[in-house]
DNA sequence: CGATAGAATGACAACGCTATCATTATGCGT
DNA sequence: ACGCATAATGATAGCGTTGTCATTCTATCG
């Protein structure tokens, strides 16, 4: 008598492939096929078949299924913070992009932090996503060895500033720094000063900021104060470092936001404090949120289409398994939202 | 010669156990301890492992390992919607409860769509889920049954109006709708609109809704104007709502808001509109956001600890494998907060 | 120094499914 | 009615781990 090797493991009692098979009376195949869609079968066994898999409440087990056929269906997306809104928003285009798919996402958070982004990206290749969707490309050297040796799709989305594993969607912050600045000295105003997050973590923040600096110099001015926050940016801090920002050099005549946010609690500093806006001060903000523009007085500001991004990085993946020789970048763009505070 | 069965699958080219095991010259078992941090394990040996690991870029694959295991470490989340930021908050909570432990949560969102959602937990639950965190409580038959004949951990959440299948956490929708309509009344507003959400989907809306109507009549009154919008909320319809029930019912002292975007649209259109809030006209909303607080008038509202519902939802389901017997309620409550626009 | 307990390692059968190939039904033309 | 192409179904070896048990070392002790 064979011996028989047993798990003792609390065998979840779960009803599987070959329980359904059994009362059907059909092979395994025959199940299996079914439930994948498969044609090839009679519609009196498929009948039969569904009949048993609605009594029994079964269930497939994507995991066993997912071994067997090396194919996870599952898309990784990496993101540095969930409370900036534009993050759930890129979320709700790739979540549009999966829909009718059926390949799921998995979603891990890294709060703006390089260290835990290696090990978030680590675990979630474990679970062999089809593709990997990434927030930004600055990464550690052992990540973007990972994400390369991995040999799937590769997308870094948000920003298009530097050379991509595989493909990058995104706008230039460079960019749209630049414009802010030309915008606004297109619209005569001459001294500026700079409020928002100075810390290193957010990099497109800071790639955004070179940018205003880099033309505000070409045109021979410079930022004459700034207001630096280290921290997480928010409507509270934008009314704070404002306050602070006026205190310090009331001469300046427009006050460029790291973001919208920000620049939503400058604006409600101006209003509490009566400095009339644009007159006496100025504000231009950055990603064009929603709040912003239903502002009484709607925020001036550089709109990216966050949902589209989402959506087109999905698309991106979806349409090859294959890399992108050479690499592929996808610029998006942005508008410049006139708006009513500059 | 035994025939060999083969895959003609593009076999991933990837690492597995048995290279790392090769090249380090140990058993598979061994490498699987290490990498399992099992110790029994001698030093020597680890070194010699983790050195193959490191030169052959071994990333585990933890669908085979959870399929062995019969353990997924994997935690299914199911939210209604991104676009409302209280769900990403509940979300940036779970991600707080689940950081240092080694399971992972897989989102998947519903769009309020109650035949959405029960095919949204029929996937989630086919990757074996050791728990399920599912927002409400309102869900299809089919949805239950799988949800309760899994087997698994499940928190509904949000709310808890409703007897839940093992846990719900969250706070009584009905009480806070009370509890608005016993603040406003108690100081001195007698005169009643609402504006919101008008649809069947956003079911906690709805028993708000109820509440506030259920404590107005205790107290002989009722709402004399009502501007219901079918779908989604937002600043934009706030503003747009706001001015349509004024220019309808221009008595009305106060204005009961389904939730806190809304309100703060309010709020924008009486500044706007030269409407002194809250002399001419009282705000109230719901969910105390950020944004509410930081207006140049803080709003009155309610507010709900969304990070701290999804923590504790996340506690809850690690604390024990084991459902909880006939079930198990946890409010969270909610705070009123006076604010300056009621 | 031999016996022996315990530590360290190894062997190998599951896990629940899918891919592949083999076999059996079925329909069709002549 | 027969042969044959094709449709439908079945059998079974993986997929890359982990759980269990078996085996081989390594101290320790009388």
């Amino acid at each position: 008598m064979a011996k028989q090797k047993q798990r003792l493991v609390n065998r979840r009692s779960q009803v599987s492939l070959r329980d359904v098979a059994l009362r059907a009376e059909v092979s395994q195949s025959t199940v299996s096929r079914i439930m994948r869609n498969q044609d090839l079968v009679t519609e009196a066994t498929r009948e039969k078949v569904m009949e048993s898999v609605r009594a029994l409440g079964y269930v497939p087990n994507r995991i066993a299924g997912s071994l067997a056929s090396l194919d996870s269906r599952l898309v990784g997306v990496v993101i540095p913070s969930l409370s900036n809104i534009v993050f759930p928003e890129v979320l709700q285009g790739i979540n549009a992009g999966l829909a009718g798919t059926d390949r799921q996402s998995v979603i891990s958070v890294t709060d703006y932090d390089l260290d835990l982004e290696e090990v978030v990206v680590r675990n979630l290749l474990a679970w062999q996503p089809g593709a990997m969707l990434i927030a930004g490309s600055t990464h550690t050297d052992a990540t973007r060895r990972m994400l390369d040796q991995s040999g799937i799709r590769i997308v870094e989305f948000m920003e298009i500033d530097h050379a991509p594993i595989d493909v990058a969607i995104g706008m230039s912050h460079i960019a749209a720094g630049r414009a802010t600045a030309q915008h606004l000295i297109a619209r005569g105003y001459r001294r500026f000063g700079y409020v928002g997050y100075g810390g290193t973590a957010d990099v497109r923040a800071r790639l955004r900021y070179d940018g205003v600096r880099a033309a505000l110099s070409e045109a021979g001015m410079t930022f004459e104060a700034e207001s630096l926050s280290p921290g997480q940016t928010s409507v509270e801090r934008g009314k704070a470092q404002t306050a602070e920002i006026i205190a310090k050099a009331p001469g300046v005549q427009v006050l460029v936001y790291s973001n919208d946010d920000m620049a939503v609690g400058g604006l409600f500093h101006c209003m509490g404090a009566g400095i009339s806006v644009p007159g006496q001060l100025a504000l231009f903000g950055f990603n064009g949120l929603d709040i912003g523009l239903a502002l009484p007085q709607p925020l001036s500001t550089i709109r990216s289409n966050r949902f589209l991004i989402g959506r087109k990085a999905v698309e991106e993946v979806l349409s090859s398994p294959l890399r992108a020789i050479g690499g592929r970048v996808i610029d998006t763009g942005f508008d410049i939202v006139t708006g009513a505070t500059a």
